[in-house]
Formats: structure tokens, sequence, C-alpha cells
DNA sequence: AAATTTTAAATGTATCAACAACTATTGTCG
DNA sequence: CGACAATAGTTGTTGATACATTTAAAATTT
């Protein structure tokens, strides 16, 4: 059965375009996270231990405290202790106490990690995949929208 | 500590302004989901449960067959049976057996089901926490790109 | 009409999300 | 310094998600 917003929605009879937008963000971002799982069924992770992964590649050779990685997660109130110890268990990251304080915990993407990331963007799939589906100045516009929508949602939710 | 998107995928450098704003959109969804959970968290349901009673309203007073629910649901892979079953534990909907199709059962809002969406949608800040946060423009431009990019997906990936 | 296939829903299960609660360490303020 | 608060991380719990499997009924094929 094929799903279309248009469609899935139409007897929704929206209070207005905004909350229609707001929907179809939730539509938009579910089949994307269900074409990303499906990429990375075969390999054995999960969309979020993946995303946790190129945070890491993005501060190699430095590392991130465990709280460092939580903060630039997509969804703030996954478990990051147990990610990351899954993604210990796979050999991609490290993790070594903080020297001078004891509390904090560094996380260290290994050579591993880093050849796994290669490997998935080898795939001809995901190189080209979004780049087909919208123009460069789409995808612009796109999130210049998402951002404004963002930043006024907070401002009001701050006033309440 | 404040999460702006800007920020936490600064050090990403990403291959392109189509995967960052892929990235956007899933981050934006996950706050949405957010507000809404917390919206909805003094009244004791899930926002996935708030959707389905949604669509029910939406037909009443005729009824979905449960399979039409799932169809219209934004996540599809979330268990309807159960869902549908937790709403009817609430008093929110009935179940009957369709006459005619014994596999078939359909599914209905309650007139307790229908007072409580009235209820939450009475609440000041779910009038208007959307509407303010975008003009009906940028909403209507958000929605359109959306729809273009999830079309031009599908497309993509039907033809792998 | 019997056998087979398809469809609708229910059920089982492993994993993950969404918290709350706890432990251990460090910071701060009288 | 000692008490208390704040911070970093871990652990536990409940419920939801992402499937696979099963059950039952209907539709189709032979």
């Amino acid at each position: 059965m094929k799903e279309e917003f248009s469609e899935v929605v139409q007897q929704k009879n929206f209070r207005s375009e905004q909350a229609k937008a707001a929907l179809n963000i939730i539509f938009t971002a579910n089949q994307l996270e269900e074409i990303s799982r499906n990429l990375l069924k075969p390999y054995d992770i999960s969309s979020e231990q993946y995303n946790v992964l190129r945070i890491l590649r993005g501060r190699h050779p430095e590392t991130y405290a465990l709280q460092e990685v939580r903060y630039r997660m997509l969804n703030r109130w996954s478990n990051v202790s147990r990610l990351v110890e899954k993604l210990r268990q796979k050999g991609y990251v490290e993790r070594q106490p903080m020297e001078g304080n004891r509390r904090k915990v560094e996380i260290l993407i290994t050579k591993k990690g880093l050849d796994f990331l290669d490997e998935l963007e080898e795939l001809p799939i995901s190189r080209n995949i979004y780049d087909k589906a919208l123009t460069r100045d789409q995808a612009e516009q796109l999130s210049s929208l998402l951002d404004t929508f963002r930043s006024n949602l907070e401002a009001i939710m701050d006033d309440q």
C-alpha cells in the first residue's frame, strides 16, 4: 500500500497550514529514518549508532566527553552510555577515563570505526540518494525554513 | 544545555546541502515530537495514540477498519492492534467485528474520545504554538518542499 | 469443492526510547 | 573545613518500535 502524505492526511482538515507542515515534517522524518534503517540493516548498526559514529569522526583524532556526544545527538533522550557501549563492543569506539576529572569519560572513534564509515559511504546508493531528490537551492531553502520554525518555536515555548 | 541545529552539527562538514537538510528534518521532527509529548504528558496519552484518535475523528461517525487506521498513521510500523487496545481501555474508542467480513475489525471513536480531543484543543498553548512560529506562506512553502523531497526520494528508491 | 494463496489481525520478541533514580565525583558557600 | 548543591555517568523500569511469526478467514485456483 503506497503512502503519500496528501492521501494519508486528506481527511484531517488541518486547523492551519502550520499544523499541517508540522505533521508533514514528522511524516517525512519517519520515511527518512526508515530509508536509513533499511540501508544500515545489513551492517548491523542502528541509525542512532551510525549518527554517534559520525559525531565522533567529526572530532577525530580528538575525543568527546560522553556528555558532549549526547549534546550533539539527534535524539537527546536516547541513552548515550548504552549506545556507546554497543559501539565499543563492536570495536568502533574506545572509552577512556578523563585525566583530571574522574567523573568524565572520553570517547574516541577507532580506526575500525573510521573504516566502517568509509565503507558505508562508498555505497553508491548512500552517495546520491538525497542529492537527486532536491536541488541544492531547494535544500538550502528547506533548511532555512526548518531553522526558522525551530527557533521561533523555541522562543514561544520559553515564553510559556 | 540549549540545542541549536547549527551548533549541534557544526563539525559535520556535510557532503551536501541535501544531506544536511535531511538531518535537519529529523532533528526538527524530534523537537516537535518532544513538544507534543510534553503537552500530552499530563493527559496520559502518547503522541501516536493522540494521532490515531484524530484519524478516527476525521471519519466519525463512520468507522475505519484497523488496516485503514494503520495506513493513515505517521509511523506505519507501530503496532496498531496494541495502540487501539490502549485507547479502548481508556474508553476513547470501540471495536466491533465487521459484518460480512469476519477478519476485519471496525474502530470507532467514542463520545468520550471526541470530548477528550476537544479538551486538548481548548488549551491555549496547543492552539497557537505552531501558527506563530511560521507565516502561512512559509508553512505552505515548507510543506511543498517536503512533498517534493519525499516524492523524488520514493522514485529514486523504486529504481534501485 | 478441496487445496492453495492472500489478507487482516493478533501475538511474540528483541531492541530501543523515555524517563526516574542512583552513585560517584567535583564545585561552592557559609 | 564541612555541608550541600551541582555535574557526569550508570542502572533500572516501563512502554513503544520494528519487525517475524502465527492464527483465522476469505479469495482464488485447479
